[in-house]
DNA sequence: GCTTGTGAAGACCTTCACAGCA
DNA sequence: TGCTGTGAAGGTCTTCACAAGC
């Protein structure tokens, strides 16, 4: 699975859980920027996340030393760094799949661009539904998806389709190479190697919660998030 | 935070990732049905849901022993079993906060109804959208909140406001007794004591993929989900 | 034979607690 | 004094491995 023996830098492998929590991190930056806060301390920050300030020490240490003792950490800075370290510093392009009801809805989601994913081009099995441009974003056939990922430099898929129809989907992205897939059928796709899948399932969120409300007192901590 | 000595039946304690993912157990026995097939090992199950058939085996026995030496468990039952514990047997009703265009999105989702989440009314804070029927769910004035999570036996909340007002509205929510709440807004509100909170962040799922799509080789292992 | 249910072992992540430094 | 960065300790969840039973 890795390579050969020269063992490069190799910085030590990082917990995927901690990469899930950077973006929040810089979310709460952003914030603190827009506040006019300079100077932010780990204690702080836990705060807003509701996490503890050795969490998020012990986060940004996987990454380097961005604080300053006695002090605590700059935002400017420290959101900075992390936005590089995601790779959030740049445009990503953006293929979707299926331009039926919820892939409409997520054409006409704006939170998209401002954070640097623009939807360059949209798919769809339905020959009635390509050549059209929904708002400025063309729909091409499935056929054209291996070419159009090159051309585009598509890097992730966004896959809205029926349910019966998203492994299928996956598979294809997959081999056309995109490597990072947000899933919002009703279906956790089997993943292949070294690609990265998120699901959007706000029905098994809903189900995970509903143990929760059953029953007098089944509910003692009252944590939990996404 | 618990309660005295007397010590009740109390079964063990549940981890909240086992009960997250046995949602995933019941669509997946859900298809297994559907397919008519009416016996299944844990093995099997582990192979659709990418797991270990350990895995499956040592959540289920935080709830019983569903299963059947040398032959595995019976689909039909497993499925009414876990339906029953995650209260997935009964309807819910649902008020979602919210008739912007992520709102209307929502309430014209067909995927809540088939699973029994059913949206009994909505609610908005600007006066011109109050008094509308949207596809049979009338819109309220936060106003009356408190009243109609009473009248209509309210007990999730779906958000689906700006950011800026989520947290807001999910301390109303909870004021008024709602102890779920499934939350779209781009925001991890705090949450409170007994309440358990759901994001739906998209660009969240985003933004912890790039982290993978840079570099020469950073992704190592290629699973994740959610 | 095959598969469950489960204590024990192990891996992983979080929290503690303190040295080091501004 | 105040706060970071981090090894070590502690907890939690996952995996192993096997007794029990069909």
């Amino acid at each position: 699975m890795s390579q050969g023996p020269p063992l490069p830098p190799l910085e030590q492998t990082v917990p995927e859980v901690v990469v899930q929590r950077l973006p929040q991190y810089v979310r709460v930056l952003g914030a603190l920027v827009r506040e006019e806060v300079e100077v932010v301390s780990s204690h702080q920050l836990g705060e807003r996340l509701q996490t503890t300030p050795a969490q998020i020490r012990k986060d940004l240490s996987y990454f380097g030393r961005f604080g300053k003792q006695g002090r605590g950490y700059s935002v400017g800075n420290l959101q900075r760094q992390l936005k590089d370290i995601l790779g959030l510093s740049r445009q990503w392009n953006v293929g979707l799949v299926g331009v039926g009801r919820l892939g409409l809805a997520i054409l006409s989601y704006p939170g998209f661009a401002p954070e640097g994913f623009r939807i360059v081009a949209a798919f769809d099995a339905d020959p009635t539904q390509v050549g059209q441009n929904i708002g400025g974003v063309g729909v091409y056939a499935m056929d054209d998806l291996a070419r159009m990922v090159q051309e585009m430099d598509i890097s992730i898929g966004v896959v809205a389709v029926p349910g019966m129809h998203a492994q299928q989907v996956v598979d294809r992205l997959v081999e056309c190479g995109v490597r990072a897939i947000l899933n919002y059928a009703p279906t956790s796709p089997q993943t292949h190697e070294g690609v990265r899948i998120r699901n959007i399932d706000p029905v098994l969120s809903l189900q995970s919660m509903t143990y929760y409300l059953m029953g007098p007192e089944r509910g003692e901590n009252g944590q939990s998030q996404e």
